[in-house]
DNA sequence: ATATTCATTATGTCTATACATATTAACCAT
DNA sequence: ATGGTTAATATGTATAGACATAATGAATAT
């Protein structure tokens, strides 16, 4: 009568994720150990420990050597924020995509973006300035910094056609990624540009990205403020 | 001379990012099947299965049955945000963590929020305004609607001295979190419980969050401009 | 009391094997 | 050509068994 096939690593994990929630397992509570719960789903230890493992992974769990499992704080404590390419997120909309070049200057980093990267007394940069347009109307100004020392190749690159993002994406991996999100005034400057009234707000992203420790580019993307970043989890 | 043991899987991971990275196997490689891979690293199968499965899993890889397994576009497509709560936020700087209750207000769910969280049209909500500070300066307004039908036990609750998002935390299970990021101006509302001017920028981030479909709360939390979101990955 | 040693225990990882399943490519009939 | 059937294939998942490793707590020595 019931579709009980045996229990899958899904199956188990559902079920402890019901457990966890409706508080069967309430906070702290250190769960079975691998073998009983085997026991108890019939299955191998093996599945209970891919689905204890998983939780774990999302948050839910926490696992250690001989102590054993047990429930965590908050079941949901970090969301996922889609770091898409300019292009793609407008192109996703159904928006055709347009790129600028706005200005392009290799000279000395400036002293705050020395402290902001951690970079050595003499570093050069790439001072990037570009625009994109979503169906011709603007959608972000970006002020870019590329570090020489990390990326040599930019100084032979115009980037007249490509976007710096898409550039280094084709061109440099990655390590680590900082972002940070913050509101702004316009000011005349990104007012022109965004075509927004200077005293209007603006949605400001900063991504900081390094390559094993190294500092390879910092975007500072501003978008009017009507704009929203929005994600899921 | 060598230390080689055999390898795992985290050696296997290792050196499958290694390749994907100096280009070994660039964008849209098809790599090696599971079998080939193992007989490489003289390991088993699920060694290997669980290397690329979990590099899958991260955004590097791609995998599907029978067309077998291909390196993605970009190694660095998402970033976790946290989402603590202000008490957290605010304490993990070593700042003092005060809450006090502005408003609170059992009401009908206004047309936007209604259709905003797919209310049913005479559903009722509790209406809680919050300020947050840090060492007795203001650091978050919290505009707070919770809905009864899913959380009936809010009418019992004052919200006097625990604020919403923590009470919310130990009474309620999550299954789904919404956010949106966005700038605004502060107005004369935010501008006086923020300390700002008017006419200064303020950040805001809304979050909603549901159960098993049915929206349990919705947080539109509104920041000084200054205010900085910082995450990593 | 304080430190050291050591057995115990739960998870961590690997192996070899088996069967399931999605997808493609080749084949065949219309 | 067109459409449908089928076999091959790579990944997906499960199994039992084995050994590794970290953390605990108890027993022991200082």
């Amino acid at each position: 009568m019931s579709t009980a096939r045996r229990a899958g690593y899904r199956d188990v994990k559902q079920t402890i994720l019901t457990r966890v929630r409706d508080k069967t397992w309430p906070l702290g509570t250190v769960l079975p150990g691998e073998v009983a719960l085997a026991a108890e789903f019939g299955c191998a230890r093996a599945t209970i420990n891919r689905a204890m493992r998983e939780l774990a992974d999302e948050g839910v769990l926490d696992r250690k050597r001989r102590a054993g499992t047990t429930v965590l704080a908050s079941p949901l404590r970090h969301a996922k924020v889609a770091v898409p390419s300019v292009r793609a997120e407008i192109e996703a909309t159904g928006a055709t995509y347009r790129y600028s070049l706005v200005s392009r200057a290799e000279q000395p980093a400036p002293d705050w973006l020395r402290a902001r990267l951690s970079l050595a007394p003499k570093a050069e940069v790439v001072h990037l300035r570009c625009m994109h347009y979503a169906d011709n109307a603007p959608y972000q100004f970006e002020d870019r910094w590329i570090v020489l020392d990390t990326v040599p190749t930019a100084l032979n690159e115009s980037f007249e056609t490509i976007g710096p993002n898409d550039w280094l994406i084709s061109e440099m991996p990655l390590t680590d990624i900082e972002l940070v999100f913050s509101a702004a005034l316009a000011g005349t400057d990104y007012a022109a540009f965004l075509d927004v009234a200077p005293e209007s707000p603006v949605f400001q992203v900063e991504r900081c990205t390094w390559l094993n420790g190294n500092a390879v580019t910092l975007a500072r993307m501003t978008h009017p403020g009507s704009h929203r970043l929005r994600t899921a989890l």
